[in-house]
DNA sequence: ATTTATATCGGGATTTTTTCCCGAGTCAGT
DNA sequence: ACTGACTCGGGAAAAAATCCCGATATAAAT
């Protein structure tokens, strides 16, 4: 029999951990051959352990999977990482990607995908869930980049006041303008960024960045 | 050998349900008899299948958990429910408890804990995690600062709902009232909740854990 | 057993907000 | 001077939120 391949796995919850390595060793031809429950602690294993693939959670309290995915590939450029997610955020994908994950799976996949993604990235090929495969080149289609770009002056101000709690009147007051043309920037934001409520806006806002946490 | 305990194991992610049909069925005692990736699905289920426990998820996209524990509770009072989750959260917990979950695990905890779990909830007994149990305990001797806590049952369903970004008229869809009712939870919540919009919602369902990100 | 309290659900009426459509003023630019 | 994009708001209609109320249901209290 050919030599296993050596996985590490990263993810914090304890219990789907262990649910995924028995998954992952049921095919017989991967080993689990350390666990971490943070980005700091796969960082470290990293070094210690002699692995053919790193499997991670993107996010983990502390330093989240992101980083420390970067910072794996900063000492070891060649390293095998599936990045293994519920993030169905195609931000967070293109993230993971151009930060040289090999892999980006969905835990809302299929079981397969996860053991495929494994067995690919260890042959240094690269593999991504078919539906977030597919958002992204949607979405690279319809050129969406940041949507707060396509805004004009006025409209990122508004948005951003009003992600960051401000009532239609206050932004009226605030810019010396009547509510009625906060109100229609209001409607023209939703129109622009696609979205339909104020909650979605925040989500927007602090998904860009324009407001924090 | 004696008959093993049937499972209904509810989680929307796929990959994360494989592995743990492996852990749960890895002991011999537990036997996974479906699989549900909805709150939908799961009421479906639990009447098409005999079963002894579930095993159910909190946060899943639409009706969640919560609201699928009731559910299944007012059909089936003698239900037995193992709430498993990855919020920390004590209001989570302590709503799960008090709507008639049997137990209440953390995803962060041991692999054991959910094992242990089912055959406490199948024997009738109630788990709780040991470190959300301490957290309940710390909180209720200090006075619990929480504002989602002093929410009712159903108030917390749609406060959370909002703060996903459901609309009024998806709520009033998915919980099978009118808009007009979850209009009227709105406003209540506002008061109680001491903010004055959308946005401030969602701030505080980010900091009290209610919502990720 | 009766009261008391709390939770849930919605109707009616009113007010507020949002939306849609439109026109007018400004200002840059090839 | 013309085109196009941006800014600002009015009027009217549609939609949503708020306030107030009553009907249950259920649980807890005395």
């Amino acid at each position: 029999m050919m030599t296993k391949i050596r996985v590490i796995l990263v993810d914090d919850h304890n219990v789907v951990r262990s649910g995924l390595r028995r998954l992952l060793e049921l095919g017989g031809d991967i080993e689990v051959v350390a666990e971490a429950d943070s980005g700091e602690q796969a960082c470290q294993l990293y070094t210690e352990f002699p692995a053919d693939v790193m499997v991670m959670d993107i996010s983990m309290p502390g330093l989240g999977g992101l980083e420390a995915l970067r910072r794996i590939l900063q000492r070891d450029p060649s390293a095998k990482i599936v990045i293994f997610t519920m993030h169905q955020n195609t931000a967070f994908a293109t993230q993971a990607l151009a930060a040289g994950a090999k892999c980006y799976v969905l835990k809302s996949g299929l079981a397969d995908d996860l053991l495929l993604a494994v067995r690919e990235a260890n042959a240094g090929k690269t593999y991504i869930s078919p539906n977030i495969a597919q958002k992204i080149v949607m979405q690279s289609l319809a050129g969406a980049a940041d949507p707060t770009e396509r805004l004009s002056a006025r409209e990122f101000e508004v948005f951003r006041l009003l992600a960051e709690g401000s009532g239609v009147d206050d932004i009226a007051l605030m810019l010396n303008v009547s509510q009625k043309t906060v109100a229609n920037y209001q409607t023209i934001l939703k129109q622009k960024l696609g979205i339909t409520n104020a909650v979605e806006l925040v989500r927007l806002a602090i998904r860009y960045g324009v407001i924090l946490e």
